[in-house]
DNA sequence: CATAGTGGTTGGTAATACAAATCATGTCAA
DNA sequence: TTGACATGATTTGTATTACCAACCACTATG
């Protein structure tokens, strides 16, 4: 019974969570796919079909993704010299200044939230959700079940 | 710094889970925001703008939404006998049924990621979203921080 | 070097979402 | 009671998101 309890808990957070994003980016002109490529291309460059790969979206949607953000000038299309085909993406000053502000803004907007946890149930939190992310089916060294932090 | 990492295991959780749901939506044809509504609706009924309210969203675009998945059989729109400006809608037979599919096509996705979890570490988890969720102030009697389960 | 494969874009369509305008119904005050 | 306003929902118009199929450019392989 437990573990639809948890499904549950997992997916009313989900919705709670997407809707604050989909506000924060709508503040912002941006959405929620929009916000998480800035959030991607924040770190690292990405080839069109690496995004789409990662966001399970088709290329074609990347295509007109990043023509609209290109517009805006948040993000740059590059050529890679050892590939003709391919085309990198990357982050420009003004998209990453836009990607700070947004993530400020988020970090706000989720304080109240995680603001009603202490110290020692953050730790549990993040390392339980740490578990549950966990993509592959190895154990993945999970840092002390009930002993953790 | 752990309210950030909180921040972050949380953000990255629901575009899993969103995406998750995304996935599963789509084997049946229906959006993340039609699977919200199919949800919302197998318990109660409501009325238009109770649902836009709910999930954010403008009452236009409630209005498609019902349309197209009244179209598709699986919601009525019915009258209210005391205020005649407002449109109840309801789930049918052939709607609950998708919704029931839907929710353990949902549990089945997810039982690898909660299923990491022993009972002990699914009660924590459900404790500690369950603080998360808390929309209100007040304290809400935390169900024993770390002395759970 | 021809052929097949890979990476992206283009064109077409449907769904999602918003805003503004509209319509029907309710409510309230003069 | 009726005129003015408010409320609930739909309609219309537009932009974005997303898919698929077809296509173009470039690589790789026989």
């Amino acid at each position: 019974m437990t573990a639809d309890d948890a499904m549950d808990a997992l997916v009313r957070t989900t919705f709670e969570v997407a809707g604050v994003l989909t506000r924060i980016g709508g503040e912002h002109d941006l959405s929620l796919t929009q916000l998480r490529v800035l959030g991607i291309l924040r770190d690292r460059r990405a080839r069109m079909t690496e995004l789409a790969a990662y966001l399970g979206l088709d290329k074609s949607t990347m295509s007109g993704l990043i023509d609209r953000a290109q517009r805006r000038g948040l993000l740059t299309r590059g050529k890679n010299p050892d590939d003709g085909r391919v085309v990198e993406v990357y982050i420009t000053p003004a998209g990453l200044e836009l990607a700070k502000r947004v993530e400020d803004d988020i970090r706000r907007a989720l304080a109240p939230a995680t603001g009603r946890l202490d110290p020692d149930q953050l730790d549990q939190l993040v390392n339980l959700l740490d578990v549950v992310l966990t993509r592959s089916t190895r154990a993945h060294a999970v840092p002390g079940p009930t002993a953790a932090s």
